[in-house]
DNA sequence: ACCTGAACACCGTTCAAGT
DNA sequence: ACCTGAACACCGTTCAAGT
């Protein structure tokens, strides 16, 4: 990205990949996923659509760019005290930042990132796993749900209308015939429920705490 | 879908909402999730694109049908025996099924689905956890974070060339600065590891129930 | 009733050309 | 070096028409 020496060239149109990703992040915002296509991008900043390419190699060199720039922004809560309600804290924020930009999930999906921006938050929740006891490579083994568990539960909560989702998946669950499903039917209320809100998430977050705790006690003891 | 009394018209083409399904289904396997396009599933059935627009209203409703259809085919283990090991075999034979049609997990994002079909898991984890002590209702809130680690699991998991993304990812990984990332750059390969494979899905699986059963003991306690 | 070609309003990207 | 219009090979879907 950097043109060899120090000063950086600018162009013609005062172009940046900075910009651009800033732009395609504003084409997300209105128009969301579906939107945000090259030639939106292009025209917000009004410049041809074929100029992108100049900056970047494909559209999904530019979504990566703009997942790591975004990542980047989320705020990490740094805050001081025992391993597990630092890690608590920590998920819970990440969770509640996925929650308000959900695209950040649904591009996650499309392959593993491995840039700095994104890597951050797994940093300090390795840090405290590592305090807790835990070499890094336990760390490592342990993180790995937590990840899995907190981006999952973003990315199968409604994007829009939360509360018309979860009355109708109510009335779909009532319709059930009860005999094939007795127990599904008797509590259709609870599971609808738990399809948006976030309670479901702390529930299963402290269930997954209290299997990561119990195991590092076991790791400490032997 | 059926036409008022017992027998069934069928088309002129000899085409029934099903036959439809199954093309897509074949389309999918060759093509993959780009390559399903309407047009697609047409020439697989030598029929006009406009032709399934009889059949289904639309694209979404044609995948909706694909999702319930494929998940009504999965293999439910109807194991007996304690409630924890049964759960646990439950969402291990849940897993491996998601990992091979992984196409599963990405149209599951789209929206929550109650169809039968891909309720019956959902059915037999609740009726193991209502074995345990719990009541529907905990049942419910219990049995949601299975799904989403499960299902989370399955969708970060990269669909091609596995040993290649962790190679990269772990590449990636060495090339973070130390400073910044003091953990992540000394569990490198592990943390890479995690990326792939069905070790690390069971070590998350192991603790979620770690923490269910003690919520269950807890539950019965009190 | 069932089926369909043409057409519309989109995509990402290649290519050749402009300054 | 930087920028771009035209064009290509696609999409999903509407519409009017065919049998």
């Amino acid at each position: 990205m950097a043109t060899g020496g120090g000063t950086r060239t600018r162009s013609r149109l005062g172009l940046t990949p900075e910009s651009i990703i800033e732009a395609a992040d504003q084409v997300l915002a209105e128009a969301g996923l579906p939107g945000l296509t090259m030639r939106a991008v292009a025209d917000r900043l009004g410049v041809g659509t074929m100029t992108l390419y100049g900056y970047f190699r494909d559209k999904d060199q530019l979504l990566d760019a703009l997942i790591d720039a975004k990542s980047a922004q989320l705020d990490i809560p740094r805050s001081s005290g025992p391993w597990r309600p630092r890690l608590r804290a920590l998920m819970l924020a990440l969770h509640s930042q996925l929650v308000e930009r959900p695209f950040l999930v649904a591009l996650r999906h499309r392959r593993p990132l491995a840039s700095p921006g994104a890597l951050r938050w797994t940093e300090i929740g390795l840090e405290a796993l590592q305090e807790a006891g835990l070499t890094p490579a336990e760390a490592a083994r342990a993180f790995r749900p937590l990840f899995v568990y907190t981006f999952g539960h973003a990315s199968f909560l409604p994007l829009e209308r939360p509360e018309q989702v979860v009355r109708d998946a109510h009335a779909a669950l009532l319709r059930l015939p009860p005999d094939e499903f007795p127990v599904l039917t008797s509590a259709a209320a609870e599971m609808a429920g738990t399809l948006a809100g976030q309670e479901s998430f702390e529930y299963g977050l402290d269930r997954l705490l209290d299997g990561i705790e119990a195991q590092v006690e076991r790791t400490r003891g032997g």
